[in-house]
DNA sequence: AGACTTCTTGACAGCGCTTTCAAAGCATGG
DNA sequence: CCATGCTTTGAAAGCGCTGTCAAGAAGTCT
């Protein structure tokens, strides 16, 4: 411990009463004017700090906010971390991590971590716990959840229009004179990669274009998986000239079996995908996409969750995903494949 | 609070002292079968979760272990972290995150917040505190520090040899018969930046290849001053047939300002990373790179950091960059620039 | 000037848990 | 059968802080 020196140390120093230093400290009463400097004299003297355990203790709050991420490390998630952190950052509040590594068990027991260090509030971002679960957790404990729709719960889901997004990435694509178009799907136990097939579907029959199973592969969200589907696709024979994949990740790995195969991008085969990562800006070409405002989530939630806290109305901004044009899709040139 | 069962409850339902359920909590003292049996069933009854904000002021110590890296959502700092998580997972302890922002005042400040929640070790990501800083810090902290070697405190450090990675890495490119090799640095305020320059430097005049200042820009780490980097080598009209660059997301930037110019990588020029971020193998071409053991070094500081806090010795397991040599590198072909 | 407010302030009782400390229970041995 | 040494257990005192309470100081009004 770098300074154990404690409220009452300060009270001696300051020749004042602990209750006197801790009412200057939360200005929770008037106190003298001298006294007062005395107080915040004794402090600096003394390089005093709070001991935020003991507040906690005391005030029955922990001034902490559980975060529960699936992935801590993916780029998707990071930008949606650092919001939050910019978000809470000034609060007296202060962000704790924990992931559920996309398995329902250990997000449980993350969440039970979290509950033991008796967060104040809770972010929860997509996830897998049942509706049912989160909606007993939000009963207790003021909470926001990202990226996700629970019934019962809709103030406090902060959401954009998934299928809305893949309807007007798929859009563009028919735009540019594309008919057949393949899709790359999340995986489809996940609502966010349900509604994004959905928005797929909807611009395709909106066009008169109709749905080919044989051209939807599913993923799992990481690059390989996306490597893998335009194996799959290949594989099967099927034929198209534009792929919609459910995340830029899994357009990498599309785009690099697309590379392999001396397939040009977006010469032969146009690529979209949905998320706008960071680097999706600087990969070759750079990669049209759905830009999901993953920082302003985490802004969002955190402020959210900052006005229940402190008993404020909250309603969220709307946020809505913006198709980024770049250079991965192209107007259809031949009828290549 | 989603239970506030105290540990008197536990007590009054199982029939015994508070004292004695702390006990078979923790396992400080024995107890009698039969009243350990009542307790662990009552616990089970009442849902019972030990507070860990009480245990912490009670015991001294908080059970957690501030992690301070720069930029949370960087996918270098991400695996990182993520092996952190990994290592501290099944130990009582919890990580903390906090980011310096590469600002040394807001690594200080996130050190305070840290330190005002009472944690009881500290591991630190490069940064840019002050050497003296660092060493006042490990003086009552115990602390372990990544990817930065703070004299006095060897021990405590864990690195490996950038300049060793950035020598076989321009080897690699030497040995492909390249002669002017261009090198993108970090910035050169941080030591790794400077480490990695110097191994470029040594291979060189190992081959008898001088080096040429022209050939050097520096950047920040950051995909954008890659792509100007190249811009500058060029409007510089500078000569080259390979790049090495300091870090991969440098990289990707080099390869898209390369790209725009329509120049091959790697027909024309052979382009090198440092880092191997998990989206390296997806770049089109597959990055070759110096891969850093980057969940390893998460992971040994979170062994390193149980171990002091437990009082064990502790020595690093020896780690280790490697070339990853991928498809962004070829021999030279033809005298082009 | 006396009675009555209104402020400022210190004492004190917790918050939920751990950890002495000493009492009580038990077995052992002379 | 009692002294002796262990073991098991509960009472109680904190950990550092907050928040209630009531006492004392100061100010207000008639």
């Amino acid at each position: 411990m770098p300074d154990s020196v404690t409220l009452s140390h300060v009270a001696r120093e300051a020749g004042v009463s602990p209750s006197t230093v801790s009412r200057v400290i939360n200005g929770t009463a008037r106190v003298a004017p001298e006294k007062e400097r005395a107080v915040y004299e004794a402090i600096r003297r003394l390089g005093y700090r709070p001991n935020l355990i003991a507040q906690g203790l005391a005030k029955g709050k922990s001034m902490s906010v559980g975060v529960i991420t699936q992935d801590i490390a993916s780029p998707y998630y990071g930008e949606v971390i650092k919001g939050v952190e910019e978000g809470l950052g000034g609060s007296p509040y202060y962000p704790v991590f924990a992931s559920g590594h996309w398995r329902p068990d250990a997000e449980r027991e993350a969440f039970k971590v979290l509950s033991g260090r008796k967060i104040d509030g809770l972010i929860v971002m997509g996830g897998l716990l049942p509706d049912a679960e989160l909606l007993a957790l939000a009963e207790h404990l003021p909470t926001v959840v990202i990226g996700r729709t629970v019934p019962g719960l809709e103030p406090d889901c902060l959401t954009v229009d998934n299928a809305q997004g893949a309807y007007e990435a798929t859009r563009h694509l028919i735009n540019l004179g594309h008919r057949r178009i393949a899709h790359i799907a999340g995986p489809l136990y996940q609502q966010d990669a349900r509604d994004r097939l959905e928005g797929y579907r909807r611009a395709l029959a909106e066009a008169n274009l109709n749905f080919d199973p044989r051209l939807v592969v599913e993923g799992d969200y990481h690059e390989p998986s996306g490597l893998m589907a335009v194996e799959a696709l290949l594989a099967r024979g099927a034929l198209f000239t534009a792929i919609f994949s459910s995340n830029d990740q899994m357009a990498y790995g599309a785009r690099l079996a697309l590379h392999r195969r001396g397939i040009q991008v977006p010469g032969e085969v146009s690529l979209v995908g949905f998320d706008d990562l960071p680097s999706s800006s600087y990969t070759t070409p750079p990669l049209t996409t759905v830009a999901q405002p993953s920082l302003e989530f985490g802004r969002e939630a955190a402020r959210a969750i900052l006005s229940k806290l402190e008993g404020r109305p909250y309603a969220f901004a709307p946020l809505a995903n913006r198709l980024v044009v770049r250079e991965s899709t192209a107007l259809l040139r031949q009828g290549v494949r």
